[in-house]
DNA sequence: CTGAAAGCGCTTACAG
DNA sequence: CTGAAAGCGCTTACAG
């Protein structure tokens, strides 16, 4: 009768491509090839599928494709954090940009903990993703071999090396640590503490820049490390203590924009003049900065280009076209506002 | 003789099922469902299929579980923006939940647009998810069908809605501009203005709070309205506006915290005293309120308690749990500090 | 409580 | 350039 044939007993109603083959008169396997763009497939033939295609309003099945195909269409993103908007920047456009190149994103957050990045690097490797997007180099041993046995392509972002062939996308940042420090010696400041928060790999990279800039001036009594997650609040008590227990000091150095904003507050509230009294500049350059009172200097970091250029070269990598490099440095920008 | 079978052309050399049930003496579809945890299966069997898991390392394969059952292990979670940080929060909260249950989370950020939703929406849902997260009651007649078709349970947050018997958990969001503006009312303000951004319906709704408070005092000429997206510096021009535009003004109720924020800024800036010469409060609760001169009154609003609560609703209706309620109601919070 | 059979909707590998 | 067959690794539906 008219009845759905008896064989197809678990069908889901929606159309699948052999019902996209029988309306476009051709076999199965045809029609999965023009649909993903195969040139072996005859022009006239690639516009009959298309046509069932449109017609049937037929979309393919991500799960299907994933079980036959031993790889999905999700790009899976790893960051540390979603509380700090630098990340939330870099995700935003690489999400974006995936969109827009038919990948979905699923994202795993580390909370900077190379354990908790491996163990979501065992879960979602069994997904087959079609690529990874990971933060920095720095990761357990077992997490390295994991990326490197999956056959997955990954690409690294907000570092660079020139040592490996690995891929890359980011910026140095002990140059940019290495950078602001010097801009402030320029301004003549001579006693010029780094304070920094989180401690990540990146803000000790930052730290070797500030050293590597002061040379023999270095004094790691000028050195303030907290462990804490950055934020406004800590930047605040970080400034009261940097000017107590450094009464000479003459700038400071935040690895953290949210740290100086909080510390240009504090300065507020305890009446202390910047820069005349002490010179506060960032790094990153969230939103805010040139808001405050004095408007902020920080090193302004290029995070979204960094999240659009990392999707577009994992894009290249996913469908094996050439790569124009295997790493890019997109470097960064001094912001000097009123701050030093 | 020990080469692998000639059959088994594909094999991606991780254990199958079929292994795990061959160590364990047992049929494949018994191991499922020992897996699953269907409570048919003999404790004995269970152990013995629990054992081969853990001797051969196995983990099943997400794909084929969605092929065979129709049903990823994936929520997909709906919000309007990643810049927004009550947005940022609840994912964050709402991802922790669901990823402790099992379930993978797959972002999809519609910027506020009900078209943008509705083509995630689409394209989303051809993923087959386990469930879904969507922001608000506000989108298109065909998103709601697309929900509504699909079969998959769908949990509202941020707003309540009594009226149906969709799930929710949220807030009222009304009464929240209410209590906010009787407060202000309360203190003896008599020339309240509401000055708003972005503009999306739950704005609106605390936008109606406002006037709800007012009542008979309510004056049109003292609501500020801008479509652009907040920020800081949104709200330092909003500030200079309401005080040039309403020089009676004695109170600005600001419908999110960076807007606030930037105002309290901009008053210092301008030398204009809060409250003295007139109050600034904000809603949300955002990072830094608390460190702005003066600290900001606000809304305190429960947005990782609405990720939490709605992640935990959500994985009670995708095992097809009985529900304690259809809606959750998680209240606010007015905190008031000295700027009000 | 357990299982043999069939099927989910695609793509790979082999032919021609 | 095109296709018939087989298979990816699970679960559903039917029996017993």
């Amino acid at each position: 009768m008219n009845a759905p044939s008896s064989k197809r007993r678990r069908a889901t109603g929606r159309a699948t491509l052999q019902d996209v083959a029988a309306a476009a008169g051709v076999s199965p396997i045809t029609a999965s090839r023009a649909l993903r763009g195969e040139r072996s497939v005859a022009a006239e033939l690639v516009e009959r599928v298309t046509a069932a295609v449109a017609q049937l309003g037929y979309v393919p099945d991500p799960a299907a494709r994933a079980l036959a195909s031993a790889r999905s269409n999700q790009v899976v993103v790893l960051i540390p954090l979603l509380s700090n908007a630098l990340f939330v920047d870099l995700l935003d456009a690489a999400q974006r940009t995936l969109l827009a190149a038919g990948y979905q994103s699923l994202i795993g957050v580390t909370h900077y903990d190379p354990e908790e990045e491996e163990a979501l690097l065992r879960t979602y490797l069994m997904n087959r993703p079609a690529g990874l997007l990971v933060t920095g180099f720095d990761r357990t041993d077992a997490a390295r071999a994991l990326l490197q046995g999956s056959g997955v392509p990954y690409v690294h972002v907000m570092e660079n090396r020139a040592d490996t062939a690995l891929h890359s996308v980011g910026f140095s940042q002990q140059a940019a640590g290495q950078a602001m420090t010097a801009e402030l010696v320029r301004r003549g400041y001579r006693r010029i503490a780094f304070a920094a928060a989180q401690l990540d790999p990146r803000t000790l990279q930052r730290a070797e820049g500030y050293r590597a800039a002061l040379g023999a001036a270095h004094d790691p009594a000028l050195e303030f490390m907290d462990a804490a997650p950055s934020s406004l609040a800590l930047g605040a008590v970080m400034f009261e203590r940097v000017l107590r227990e450094a009464p000479d000091v003459d700038a400071i150095f935040f690895n953290n924009d949210d740290l100086a904003q909080g510390a240009l507050l504090q300065a507020l509230r305890q009446g202390v003049k910047v820069p005349e009294r002490v010179a506060v500049v960032g790094f990153n350059d969230l939103t805010g900065g040139d808001q405050m009172l004095p408007p902020l200097s920080t090193v302004r970091t290029p995070r979204r280009e960094i999240g659009l250029e990392a999707a577009r070269m994992l894009v290249a990598l996913m469908r094996r076209e050439a790569l124009p490099e295997a790493s890019m440095d997109l470097g960064f920008e001094l912001v000097l506002r009123e701050s030093c």
